[in-house]
DNA sequence: CTTGAGATGTTT
DNA sequence: AACATCTCAAGA
């Protein structure tokens, strides 16, 4: 059993990853509003994590962001046509965040519509790369914090322990072991099987 | 409903 | 060669 999940970082990490969910992402990106509820979140809790960007202290152009403070959004670019978007979680200097990677459409619902295609709304944003593409999320905001426009985070009704549920992440090889993935139970919002 | 392949560019 | 993914087509 690896060390991790039980460091102070770690726990403050997953509190953070658990806690987004019920919390609405507001975009003003392109000067139109729109607001999801974050259902779905993962935990990358830092360099003894073998699945976080910044594993074993890893630091590059890309990952620049997760050394900045907490709150800062850390957008990265992969399979070659995807923007992702984490939040800082930790103290300047450790490296941790937490992948928003589900969420509900509540305002602005046909903006999000149009820049998803017409995509069932269940589909609009249930999925690390769905949901930064139905916000206008892009690597322009890399680096951008979250207490103001044109992205913001603001307080929902937080979804009780009860309805929270966990498993193992989605998509990750190293440090698969590891249920750091958490949603809400029953979402129909959440963009795997809920196992 | 499920599975599998292809798209496509960056990082290791 | 892998990658914190998505979409579509085909099959059960």
């Amino acid at each position: 059993m690896s060390a991790f999940p039980a460091g102070f970082y770690a726990r403050k990490t997953v509190a953070v990853a658990r806690e987004l969910l019920g919390h609405f992402l507001v975009s003003t990106v392109g000067g139109r509003r729109c607001a999801v509820r974050i259902v779905e979140t993962e935990a990358y809790v830092g360099p003894e994590d073998p699945a976080c960007h910044a594993y074993d202290w890893h630091r590059s152009a890309r990952n620049e962001v997760m050394y900045g403070a907490p709150g800062l959004l850390y957008v990265y670019f992969t399979y070659g046509m995807h923007w992702c978007a984490n939040i800082v979680t930790e103290r300047d200097g450790f490296p941790a965040a937490v992948l928003l990677r589900g969420a509900e459409p509540v305002e602005g619902v046909e903006l999000m519509r149009r820049r998803r295609r017409g995509v069932p709304d269940e589909e609009i944003a249930s999925g690390p790369a769905k949901l930064a593409q139905a916000l206008g999320i892009t690597g322009a905001l890399n680096g951008h914090l979250v207490t103001r426009p044109p992205l913001w985070v603001e307080p929902g009704e937080p979804v009780r322990p009860q309805r929270r549920a966990s498993s193992l992440r989605v998509g990750v090889r190293r440090g698969a072991e590891h249920r750091l993935r958490f949603f809400e139970r029953g979402n129909r919002h959440v963009s795997r099987p809920q196992a």
